[in-house]
Parts: structure tokens; C-alpha cells; sequence
DNA sequence: TTGATTGTTATCCATATGGCTAACTATAGT
DNA sequence: ACTATAGTTAGCCATATGGATAACAATCAA
């Protein structure tokens, strides 16, 4: 619901990468730690670790170290945000506010973080 | 439907900037030549035409010069495709696959170019 | 306590991106 | 024919991006 055009700049940027969508959708599956993520991908650590930060800030997705491990998570709602926007567009185009109007009232209540 | 790999890198590109995303809000409302979208924005031309080139690539904008004058419009079928792979992400984490099928049902028809 | 595991930090590199100006082409209007 | 309009082409530049390696830190297991 937010729509802040930094927010959707860096969600879409973080969107715009075949390995960073991957995850996206490993996530979906569960949270999963670094390494697990990691693993389909041949690229260096390093190099897999910046997606993780391009992620994380983009807000799609959280992560919690404990001990040696660091565990990631889909957050939710961020990616709701820019479902909306796009949902907004297509509402504008089709002149069908109703169909956003129908869009929010079926999806508010379940946005969680 | 496609779901292409690419194409989603492009359109999700596309779509990480504020001038192109005004872009494609301001063709929501109907066709328009460059000029005429170049106006609101405090930047030269070629910059602009830029932006331009990156949404026809990606095929978010179509545009057909007729003289002098270029004209643009939306391809409602490629940012239909960028909503369709997040509603598949929202649905797999939801555990409701049911909400991707109504997706679906609801919008395969009115899916022009 | 020694090793292996799991990340992290620090550089480095080639390429892409988003902006600019200058100069050009092509069309429309008078 | 001239002139203004609407784009286009060709460079240039600073910064961001996506990859790499090397070296380090921290934790867990034996």
C-alpha cells in the first residue's frame, strides 16, 4: 500500500535478476540459511552474498544470524507493494477501478510482514 | 503466461525507475508521443529517448512514428506477465494455489497485446 | 585445541546505466 | 525556399552492478 518510489525502485531492481527471483522462490518454499540458498548457483560466496544484500534492503526478504548461520525469510508484504502498483496500472488502463478496489478488499487482511 | 526468463529480467528493469514507471502511468490514461511524455521530466531529449528504448525493449511500450512525430502506447500483455510471476511467488508461500487458478481465470481473456 | 564450517570484509575488474552536449535528419508550416 | 519542430545519432562521463579472489572472523565438533 505504500508505493514509495524509492521502496518500488529498489524492489524492482532487486526483481530484475534471475538469481535473486530464484530465491524468491526457494523462499516461498520455507526459509532457508545462506548456504542452502547458495547451493544451486555457481558463483563465489561473496558474489551470491550481495544478492542477499540486495534483497534484504530491497525489504523482500529479512534474515536472523544465529550462531554461525545466518537464516533468511520471505517478508511479505513488500512484495505485495509492488503487485499493487502494478494492480494500480492495470486498474488505470482497463478504467476499471473496481477491479483494485476488489484487489485490496481480497488481500488487506492477509498482508502480513 | 511466458514467464521467460529474460523477458522478466528486462520488464522487471524497466520497471526499477520512477521515470519509466510515470511513464507507463501517463500511458494508462492513453497513447502519447515522446514529446508530449518528455515534458514533465527536467531532462534532455536523447536521455529521455533512453528511457523510451528501454521500455520498447522490454516490451512494456510499443511506438509506430507516423512523419515526424513518434507515438507510444502499452503492451498490457507484458506487464500482465510481470504481475502473473509475482502472483505465482504470493501463491506458492500462500499454500493456496487455488488464488494463482482464480488469478488466472479471471484475467486469461482480457490478456490483449 | 585443532579443524572444519559459515559467513564476512576488502579489493579489484569489466560492463551496464543514466545522464549530458553537439550535431544531424526529416518533416511540417508559411 | 526558409524555418521551426520532433526525433535521432554519436560521443562523453560518473557511478552502479555483478562477478571474482584473498584473507579474516567466529562458531561448532572431535
Amino acid at each position: 500500500m505504500d508505493n514509495n518510489q524509492s521502496t518500488l525502485d529498489s524492489v524492482f531492481h532487486a526483481l530484475a535478476d534471475p538469481t535473486r527471483r530464484a530465491v524468491i522462490q526457494q523462499l516461498g518454499r520455507g526459509s532457508a540459511t545462506v548456504s542452502e540458498l547458495a547451493e544451486p548457483f555457481d558463483m563465489a560466496l561473496p558474489s551470491f552474498m550481495k544478492h542477499i544484500g540486495v534483497l534484504e534492503s530491497s525489504g523482500l526478504i529479512g534474515s536472523k544470524k544465529v550462531g554461525r548461520v545466518r537464516t533468511c525469510k520471505i517478508k511479505q508484504k513488500t512484495l505485495a507493494d509492488a503487485e499493487t502498483w502494478i494492480n494500480e496500472q492495470r486498474a488505470l488502463w482497463e478504467g476499471r477501478i473496481d477491479r483494485l478496489a476488489e484487489y485490496v478488499e481480497n488481500n488487506l487482511s492477509k498482508e502480513s510482514s
